[in-house]
RNA sequence: GUCUACGUAGCUCAGCAGGAUAGAGCGUUCGCCUCCUAAGCGAAAGGUCGGAGGUUCGAAUCCUCUCGUGGACGCCA
């Protein structure tokens, strides 16, 4: 179904011309003067110039035409030109109905739906997830509900970091601790241990080390390259070895995710692209797209447009081994040839913009995906600490995903035992849920391209514009619900109030809103855009509930409307949360 | 150096296909629990929208310049 700002611009344009103008001034916009009209329209001003006549005189035409219109309480002219309207409560409350009906509440889902494949997550094995992997996550699962609930067909895949010079190194040190290893014996030929050589916590502690020592160590870091290399090259070894990592490191990975609501319909990684490299690069080389440039194989990708020095995006080091551009790409060509997208995005730091660039232009140059297919990149900005700077632990450490949500977790159950008394584990349980929604909606409510400022304080203290306080209100609204059906009361068949309070009608504005909120949310794919709103709905609803009594209402009609209000509101918000990611309790 | 993003209240951020008095939250001050959860609601104070030009009837929003901050600029990912 259309948007209630598409139905009142049908309504003015219609008025506009039977006024004698052109129907494309008609355009109705939220009201900025709330004051003054609900809705309005800045068309007469627009017109003026084309039709030479005062705006103000325009706009009277239109209010005039307008005048019987049953879908407007009031339609009035304001200087310079301003439509200012006020929608009657049967056109509202019709509209609400549709959307109370309706599967989305009516949202207009795509005709033509995109096949879409989404990149996102992208933590590297054999590390611990830290603060850092977290807006990658959050937005990412957000973005991709997000295109889901529009009706686009989406594969979430979570790109492993599983191949680069992070295995090298990880393995370089540990030859180093554990030479004997046969891992490491290339003459070997019997069967590799079936038990890893590590634990988790072992793995966890060797990279840093590893990652540490080949920056001050130049022999290190050539060793780490070269294990690198034969890793790539098929060394039996090498690959046994890796497999383990892989085994030791993807549990808890996904125990981590999990922990987050955040799931991956793929768990595929560079690795998976390594089989499509060698006849991507003899493709690109035969048809004459790569040629040698400073020993490395090279594509040059820059246009006539460019402002900027676009370097060639590089496909093979001067030692002949893969990078990241290479299997970008190769993961391109497999998910052309086993799902064959018309979409791709990519979610991940924008301090990646142009590596992205560079995989886009020579995607489409080479051919490797059609011109048709859509590439974006959903580069987020840098989690900073309280003070400005990238996200630290107080001691100047990163911050461990687990201890950061450890942290929230227990000073939320604090507050919720503070609240009323509660179950251990029901506390502990509601705890979490909370705590996971202050921290994505922390980070959604912020524009992902942004830098943003995680501040832990803020997230613990639970009010203002906030996840708990979407929560909150969530649990409000639940809470009279079942009071009420506990009394024996039903939910079936309410009619909205044929006539309204101010906070009422005001509400019942704030909720009509929510197709066009998400139209626009996918079209900018800004999750943000959702959580804004939904504040608007919680506040809505809240200056609503502190001025009306629904419950201990008398007249047994207007209290139905009142449920039936707050029907459509929890729903709503409970739809637009699990948009965002994250869920309410039923209690907090 | 080149390119790029950003600069809005003390702090953290919205708003930007131009529109009428620039909005929230935190913090500060003051009210509101015999009533459906006070993680709430109401009110006050706080801004030359970095600066200067320009386009326009009208600019936080578009253009140019300028200052400041962050980021990216071929063998890490």
């Amino acid at each position: 179904m259309k948007t209630i700002l598409e139905m009142i611009s049908e309504h003015l344009s219609r008025a506009f011309e039977e006024a004698g103008y052109d129907g494309k001034y008609g355009r109705a916009s939220v009201s900025n003067r709330p004051d003054l009209c609900e809705y309005q329209c800045n068309g007469a001003m627009a017109a003026a110039k084309e039709y030479k006549k005062a705006p103000i005189m325009i706009a009277q035409d239109v209010a005039a035409a307008l005048k019987d219109d049953e879908a407007f309480l009031d339609v009035s002219a304001a200087p310079p030109g301003f439509l200012n309207l006020k929608v009657s409560i049967p056109f509202l409350t019709g509209y609400l109905d549709k959307m109370a009906g309706e599967d989305k509440f009516g949202l207009s889902v795509k005709e033509e739906p995109d096949k879409v494949v989404i990149d996102y997550g992208g933590p590297n094995v054999a590390k611990p997830l830290h603060v850092g992997h977290l807006r990658s996550a959050i937005i990412g699962e957000s973005v991709k509900r997000i295109l889901r609930y529009m009706g686009d067909e989406v594969t979430g895949d979570i790109h492993l970091g599983d191949w680069g010079l992070q295995m090298g190194l990880i393995m370089t040190e540990l030859r180093h601790r554990q030479p004997d290893l046969p891992y490491f014996d290339d003459s070997y030929t019997g069967e590799y241990p079936a038990e890893p050589p590590f634990t988790l916590s072992d793995l966890e502690e060797i990279y840093p080390a590893a990652s540490a020592k080949s920056k001050e160590d130049e022999a290190y870091k050539d060793e780490a390259m070269n294990d690198t290399f034969l890793l790539q090259q098929g060394n039996r070894g090498r690959n046994a070895l890796w497999k383990h990592i892989m085994n030791v490191s993807l549990p808890d990975l996904k125990k981590n995710y999990d922990k987050l609501n955040v799931s991956f319909d793929l768990w595929k990684g560079e690795a998976d692209a390594r089989p499509f490299i060698d006849d991507l690069v003899s493709m690109m080389k035969d048809k004459g797209f790569a040629h040698e440039s400073q020993g490395a194989l090279v594509v040059d990708v820059k246009e006539e447009s460019d402002t900027k020095e676009m370097p060639p995006c590089m496909i093979l080091k001067s030692d002949g081994a893969a990078l990241y551009t290479t299997t970008d790409l190769a993961t391109i060509v497999d998910r052309r040839d086993h799902i064959g997208p018309n979409r791709l995005v990519y979610v991940a730091d924008k301090r990646q913009e142009m590596h992205f660039m560079q995989v886009f232009r020579c995607a489409k140059k080479t051919g490797v995906i059609g011109d048709d297919v859509r590439l974006d990149f959903l580069g987020f900005g840098t989690m900073n600490g309280a003070d400005g700077k990238p996200f630290k632990t107080r001691e100047g450490g990163v911050m461990r995903l687990e201890t950061l949500l450890g942290d929230i977790n227990e000073e939320m159950y604090k507050k919720i035992k503070d609240n009323h008394e509660v179950e251990e584990e029901e506390g502990r349980a509601t705890a979490a849920v909370v705590a996971l929604a202050a921290v994505k909606y922390g980070d959604l409510s912020n524009q992902a391209t942004k830098d943003y400022v995680f501040d832990i304080d803020k997230f613990t203290s639970f009010e203002g514009n906030t996840g708990p306080y979407i929560l909150y209100t969530i649990v409000r609204i639940k809470s009279i619900l079942s009071k009420y059906t506990e009394a024996g009361g039903s939910l079936e068949g309410l009619s909205f109030n044929a006539e309204t309070g101010d906070t009422e009608k005001a509400l019942m504005l704030e909720l009509v809103r929510f197709n066009q909120v998400i139209e626009a949310a996918y079209e900018e794919l800004a999750p943000h855009k959702i959580c804004a709103y939904i504040y608007d709905v919680a506040n809505a609803f809240n200056r609503f509930y502190h001025e009306t009594r629904i419950l201990n209402e008398e007249d047994k009609a207007r209290k139905e409307g009142f449920l039936k209000l707050l029907m459509l509101t929890k729903d709503l918000l409970e739809e637009s949360i699990d948009i965002l990611g994250f869920s309410a309790p039923d209690k907090m």
